[in-house]
DNA sequence: TAAAAATACTCCATAGGTATTTTAT
DNA sequence: ATAAAATACCTATGGAGTATTTTTA
């Protein structure tokens, strides 16, 4: 029992001839006729009354004609669902992404593009430090994830990475701050007797680092006033006049009452955001995912680096 | 793309080892790992990934592989529908009825039984008059038919009729009736001055031709005070009063307020019943009703012949 | 080194083609 | 007489078998 079978006994019904059934088939009448004995003899029973001037329907062979249409109808459904997967348009995926991810355009626009044009694909996201989507995606829980800092960890074999944004980085500080007042970018000597507030060092994205290394370039060792965990206390206690900090400039797009950015005149300061995703473990939906992406990336990524700081 | 390739791949899938899927499926390794790329090539996608070491689903596999067992399901289906249509057991049906046929216990049990013995077999009961049956079964719009009368009329080529019960007839009077009276089976010479009600002439069943002949037979010319079509009109005119008839005796199981039915002493007085159908146009699901009828006739047709009259 | 899939090849079963016969109108 | 399905017979594709190679854990 054939896929073959369904589809003349199909043909042979529609046309109730076999000649014309066979023409249809593109093969001639006499295989067209065995075919359909075949079949008859695996079933156990007649599904064609054929007087030799006509064809018509047995009982059985009526009840049996949706049936073998249900058949071609699912078998061609099972290779257009595989097609399709292969595609990346079904599936489903899960990416990772930080807490700060959704205010960088380039993220938040490849995420609802993709939606759009793959809508059913159920794409799941993690929010998760850096550190643990790197974990992730090289054991393939994760498949791909977006991860922020100062410059790019170390990656664990498998993994790669592809830079989609570059941020220059903004001063944050409370609107009724002295340094609020001036229009021209600030410089990071001006910095020297402020209180920090600031991530704990060791979070992943490196940005502790960066700011000593930006302090010291400046020539000077900075006051940290607190170490916060998350972008919401950062900013939390910025607004509470407890000091100031640094900021990826896509986050103004964050707005706090009584916080306020200004540009940040440290040339070579930026937050960088890399795609990664597991080289072996790339699903179709994931690889559609990264082009588009990375489509995205070729098209804004100039425009955000040099988004104007307000 | 045959189902061979679909049947394949679920046992590849559910082995996740080509040597013991093969084994499975009855053929040796290397047949199915060239059907399953056969597969692949035609669907346009890597349906496993294959380390010599190891088998698993692609993501591509894993959304095919529901599809594919459906698609074996579906094949199943589709022949298991044909066979039971074969067996009968699925299809649709319809037989003509007489108005007295639910009274002949061959029948109703027939009916009874087909239903429970076969649900899935839609079966329509059209009531109509023994000649129309006849025609229609000839025609082939009805499959089957039960026809009744005193003896069994010329039937067209095709149409072949089995005997399936014997009613002696029996007297139907009003209970105040003189003749209501006595116990012992009355004569036909007793009814010599008695108004008839009776079916009228030609209506296909012969009961009047075969009263009229009963009535010949015992030396007089029957009163026919009035002549009806249908057997409710008989029995309601009886209840009136308006005269006296005869009835196949298991029509006694239709009681009518005032209404006796007393054994009428008349040798050879008796009406038919007969199963008809198309010897050429038989469905599966009414082979099996022929069956169980004739089944049923063997069993009962004594007993009913011979129901004691009250 | 061993287990397992892929490859190479051979064979034969059978799907499909051509020619012809049968059958019913 | 003719149209159409069945039958007979032949061909060749390709599915399946055996032997072997390749690969990786």
């Amino acid at each position: 029992m054939e896929i073959r079978h369904f589809r003349y006994f199909v043909h042979v019904a529609e046309e109730l001839h076999f000649g014309r059934a066979a023409k249809r088939l593109g093969v001639s009448q006499p295989p067209l006729s065995q075919q359909i004995q075949v079949l008859e003899n695996e079933i156990g029973a007649r599904l064609f009354e054929r007087t030799n001037r006509r064809v018509e329907l047995t009982e059985v062979g009526r009840l049996f004609l949706p049936e073998a249409r249900a058949v071609l109808e699912q078998a061609a459904h099972a290779v257009a669902v595989a097609r399709r997967a292969h595609r990346g348009e079904i599936g489903e995926m899960t990416i990772g992404i930080t807490a700060s991810a959704p205010f960088t355009g380039a993220v938040s626009k490849a995420i609802l593009e993709f939606r759009h044009g793959y809508p059913d694909v159920r794409l799941t996201m993690n929010e998760m430090p850096s550190p643990s989507q790197i974990q992730e995606v090289a054991a393939g829980s994760l498949q791909a994830g977006f991860i922020r800092g100062a410059q790019l960890p170390d990656l664990p074999a498998g993994v790669s990475a592809t830079e989609i944004h570059e941020d220059l980085l903004v001063l944050v500080l409370r609107e009724d701050h002295p340094l609020a007042q001036t229009g021209k970018p600030i410089s990071m000597k001006q910095l020297k007797d402020e209180p920090f507030v600031f991530y704990a060092r060791g979070l992943g994205a490196g940005f502790h680092e960066q700011l000593l290394a930006l302090c010291h370039a400046a020539g000077f060792e900075p006051k940290i006033a607190q170490e916060v965990h998350e972008l919401s206390t950062l900013l939390g206690l910025v607004a509470a006049g407890l000091g100031i900090t640094t900021v990826a400039a896509s986050l103004q797009a964050l707005r706090v009452e009584h916080v306020v950015y200004r540009p940040l005149d440290a040339p070579g300061a930026s937050a960088k955001m890399w795609l990664i995703h597991n080289e072996k473990k790339t699903s179709p939906s994931c690889k559609a995912f990264i082009k588009l992406v990375l489509q995205h990336h070729g098209q804004t990524a100039d425009s955000s680096v040099l988004l104007p700081v307000k």
